[in-house]
DNA sequence: CCAACAAGTTTAGGAACTAAACTATGCTCA
DNA sequence: TGAGCATAGTTTAGTTCCTAAACTTGTTGG
């Protein structure tokens, strides 16, 4: 009865992309599941490595905004901090303004965590390019960023 | 003194890139927590989403074959299938040829959320074809497999 | 001064796994 | 034939990564 409820349309040149993408989001999801070593850090999971990403190398960054730049709870970034100072990646002080607010920073072995991840990413997207014509990474990122900005809402 | 141990190249725009690249799976991970509604089904887990879209609207699966291709273990798609199964979007049945094994496949409330979710793939990609070129289009397919490819690995 | 608010922390609980032990069936070959 | 091993699924205990909600402290505007 309901056999095809799609209608009309070339159906199979759309879905061929729709369906790229959704492996590409299954790739992604086993990827983001699995533990890696990044430097003298030992392993660290995916959350405490896009933590640690998102805090950055320079100056300190509020809870609270880390919070929103990862796009989880207060509380789920307090847990992670909690991990992350006891790995001696992390390191909380003291924010003039507010003392009830928390500056974190990465401490000099975070800082190597972090490098060494952005490294593993650069590396990554230099093996992609080398594959690509120049024309082709252009408009790659170009959709890449359409992509996103098209998730952000 | 170690700052921009990063070496020669004209690192920003390589950067940029991985970094759009760093930011989209940032993205699909927190796409990838939350829950939505398909069809009449109701609420379902992005798991359980997954798994529906994965065995598929045409014939059974077996439960080994169910998690290569989620790419987890037997003893998750158990769990998952018990799941489902309360929810009434899946069934088992015996599988003649050996009477170890169990066939999986969708009810037809199962096959109403596979639609509902496809549809929300294909309209989602819809959209963003409408953003692009069809020359751009073409090279952003060709560049996702490429991805694909690269991950699988 | 104090009520309302804001920054973090804590706790309990759920989702989504994994690894490993277990059950039950199937296969092989001496 | 039947002992031993392999294979299909299930179960269980434990982990990670969250969330929601209650709490603790500190700040601020009437």
């Amino acid at each position: 009865m309901l056999m095809d409820t799609n209608n009309s349309l070339p159906t199979n040149s759309i879905n061929k992309g729709s369906h790229s993408l959704g492996r590409l989001f299954l790739q992604l999801r086993r990827l983001e599941r699995q533990p890696q070593t990044f430097g003298k850090a030992g392993s660290l999971t995916p959350s405490e490595i896009h933590t640690i990403e998102a805090i950055g190398c320079e100056g300190g960054i509020l809870m609270n905004e880390l919070a929103t730049s990862l796009g989880v709870t207060k509380g789920a970034v307090s847990q992670l901090v909690v991990r992350l100072e006891a790995k001696q990646l992390v390191k909380r002080s003291s924010y003039p303004h507010d003392s009830r607010a928390v500056l974190i920073s990465l401490t000099d072995k975070g800082k190597e965590a972090y490098k060494a991840h952005e490294e593993v990413h650069v590396q990554f997207y230099d093996q992609l390019r080398a594959q690509l014509s120049q024309q082709e990474i252009e408009i790659f990122e170009k959709c890449i960023d359409k992509l996103n900005e098209f998730l952000r809402k």
